[in-house]
DNA sequence: TATTCATATATTGTCGACAATTTATCTTGA
DNA sequence: TCAAGATAAATTGTCGACAATATATGAATA
């Protein structure tokens, strides 16, 4: 549903240059090839990128808006720094905003809909018996699996929030705090169980569910915090 | 180093045209004198505001992240369309938040900031008590409510979304849709009681509260829904 | 040496113009 | 008359240049 890195060839919506530069560095950013906290040189990046200042600038905009930049009047675009307290707050936000996109999916996703979460889940489970170690496709896969909640909402409002604006944010602290989940197999049981709600249509025990699965991650951050 | 006496008297906040711009014409947005649905014909607002259309396109960038305006590649900025049914998902997300965002505000909040909040209940209690009739300050005044509460939080991520990114398309539904709130009383009593939980750091019960006062309101405008 | 101030450099904000695309208008044919 | 296609007009996307502001450099002074 969303886009991936490889589906770039199947939907070819990219049309203007910015929305295109804006996808790429999106991505860097996401990667750490632009390190978090620099400052953003709109006349080097329109250089490497060939493009005018106004063409990057349009593209600066909207990363701005995923919460990658951060931008101060007369002074520019500078990389958002990540810390142990924004990704604390963020998942905060995750828990109230999925617990009831959860909640939402329980009374609206279609029986085809539950079917795909079911098939998710059991590819997940594959991908985990066969690299036990291996946390990457583990993490990937537990967003697909968070976004395929969201969009079973049907809230518009919820899926541009979730899935547009914080997204990024979360692939992008994955990425740089590598945080190798030693909660794979706990997290697995908790999804089996979020499905089975949403397949009972009880949205009170889904929510309750999603936002504890969500609380938990942010726990075991807030533990090895405290630990260091 | 030599601040001039001029410029003390006014926050000389507003440096850039563009920002400028972006807040009147926000405002304009609200108030529905740039009517919904409406396309945004960059060379006439530029002549407007009599500015160059890059400045306005930095402006225009900006109320699309406020969720005011939507853009498509190639054909342009559009005022938003509201609908009851976005209204109905701004309440969802909204419930959600701000229920989190009280639970938080329950453990956070200093004695003063929740002293604060008891001094603008009575304030509205004042006003409601002078002007029966008169909903628009009650209506403005319950946003003053609920500002309080986010910033209570101190999550700057819930803070950014709600009063940022939500906060506009509220008011813009408040003016156009205008809801004559017949809840006044009870919203005062719900206030009240929420303001309790907080001082009892209550965060659970806070929790419920703002979620139930908030989708009280939701509830109310489907049942309207429903008898039109 | 460290600090302050003035100067120079670089960066962002703003502008007007051209190119690419969309929308409106007009012609043509059934 | 209506539909479809070609042409003209308008709009958005993109560009390079200049102005305003911020940062870096260096001189002068205590």
């Amino acid at each position: 549903m969303q886009e991936t890195l490889l589906s770039s060839s199947t939907t070819k919506t990219v049309t203007t240059r910015a929305e295109s530069v804006f996808g790429d560095l999106r991505q860097r950013i996401v990667e750490g090839l632009v390190p978090m906290g620099s400052k953003i040189s709109e006349p080097e990046l329109a250089r490497y990128y060939d493009i005018s200042r106004s063409t990057l600038r349009d593209a600066l905009s909207r990363l701005e808006g995923c919460g990658l930049l951060e931008r101060k009047a007369n002074i520019g675009y500078r990389v958002v720094t990540l810390s142990t307290e924004k990704l604390l707050e963020i998942f905060r936000v995750r828990e109230s905003l999925e617990g009831m996109a959860c909640h939402l999916a329980a009374q609206n996703m279609s029986s085809e809909q539950i079917a795909e979460l079911k098939l998710l889940l059991i590819e997940h489970e594959q991908h985990e018996a066969l690299q036990q170690g291996e946390a990457y496709f583990q993490k990937e896969g537990d967003l697909d699996f968070h976004f395929k909640i969201v969009f079973g909402s049907g809230n518009q409002l919820l899926i541009r929030l979730l899935c547009e604006e914080l997204y990024y944010l979360v692939r992008m602290y994955r990425y740089q705090f590598g945080m190798a989940s030693p909660r794979a197999k706990k997290a697995f049981r908790e999804h089996h169980n979020i499905i089975q709600a949403i397949e009972d249509k009880d949205g009170e025990l889904a929510e309750i569910l999603m936002r504890r699965h969500i609380s938990a991650s942010r726990l075991n951050v807030e533990k090895r915090m405290n630990t260091l």
